[in-house]
DNA sequence: AGGCAATCTTGCCTTTCAGGCAAGGTTGTG
DNA sequence: CACAACCTTGCCTGAAAGGCAAGATTGCCT
């Protein structure tokens, strides 16, 4: 067993008894790191605490997670790989630019409200902790690689061979961790996906390369 | 002392024997780190190792850097850090992004060859090895700051207020990683220059959002 | 049911990393 | 020359990282 990605990352029919209980032990790992680490801090927060809140020995933290950072992120890291079929259910008759605003919205707004209070919270850490930041930039590429994929699917352009869908996926996703990086710091409070939108806009009039 | 960066990251007047020996440590090290990580593969490399190439003690490689990773990436995290002066000494008279293309071709070329074999060593085991991949994403992110730092100097507008130098920055660079990904696993060969340039030709037309 | 193979969990172990702390040497300065 | 600032180094402790094999669980087939 490796570590990295979810046991199971395409939806089978039948996940079946196992698979199942390697994502609720995956999630309870990822789950009691982040609660772990907000409560008392990164730093304060061993592998052994996570794995003693998640009741599973020490040694198998390390079947899921290459690292701490790895734990914390996993939520975030799975949900962003999911950001290229946000675009892939976009439908066909919509025009690329649309499709890609309204993808991206789409998937940080979630269902209703701007964020889970998970995902508060981690976002919080986040970008709080210098620590975690290469795990996020990970992550960055991952949605970047995602997007890319799904852009090519889109426009029938082979990634491997058309630098564009990369070009463009890397163009948005960029546009939109700055958007994200100013809501974060936004004092008083703005709501996030306007400053997507405007992000996204921007950069389609810097369109002056 | 903390690590993250070179001593005297301005280039003072006077630099001074301990600037200069600190320098040649630091130097030192990441050129120790280059050369055993090339030898003998990541894996198979300690920071004892290194210390001993560099012939300091242990305990001194982490008054310098976090990891043997940070180590190995320092060169080219420090010219990482230079790509913001590149763009401000274009002339002013040219466009912003006729500007941005030179800058960016101007970064990557150095003084005459494509790359020294420094770099080009460091490029492969980088690119070669995914353990390396969350540093080179933070040099990645300093080269983004670095250079939204310069159009917003360029352009008059403030990086903290305006997303646009952040974005626009955001997408070159994204391009520009696009276009050396590519040359790195083009076989045969091509040189990099062009693909950057091409890169950054499609960003424009991509401004389909 | 029963058996077999795959695979997960766990404990044990060794190596390496990480960083606080203080002693001792070097450098910069009045 | 003396003093302050700062680096290097050794020592030490806690944590991380991961190989290995025994035991348990699960999936599947007869």
């Amino acid at each position: 067993m490796t570590h990295g990605s979810p046991p199971d990352p395409d939806g089978g029919p039948l996940p079946g008894r196992r698979e199942r209980k390697k994502l609720a032990t995956r999630h309870a790992l990822s789950a009691a790191a982040l609660q772990l680490a907000t409560e008392r801090g990164l730093e304060n927060v061993t592998i052994e605490d996570i794995t003693a809140r998640a009741d599973v020995a020490l040694r198998t933290f390390r079947n899921y997670f290459a690292s701490k950072d790895e734990a914390i992120c996993a939520i975030a890291a799975d949900r962003a790989r999911q950001i290229g079929t946000a675009l892939l259910e976009r439908p066909a008759s919509e025009p690329l630019p649309e499709a890609l605003l309204n993808a991206v919205l789409q998937h940080y707004q979630g269902t209703g409200q701007p964020f889970g209070q998970e995902s508060m919270a981690a976002i919080r850490l986040i970008a709080g902790s210098p620590a975690i930041r290469g795990e996020y930039l990970k992550i960055n590429a991952e949605m970047q690689d995602a997007l890319a994929a799904a852009i090519g699917e889109r426009t029938g352009t082979d990634p491997g061979t058309d630098m564009y869908p990369q070009i463009l996926a890397g163009a948005v996703i960029a546009a939109t961790q700055v958007a994200i990086r100013r809501w974060f710091r936004a004092d008083p409070p703005e709501p996030l996906l306007p400053i997507i939108e405007l992000a996204l806009h921007q950069l389609t009039s810097a369109s002056a390369e």
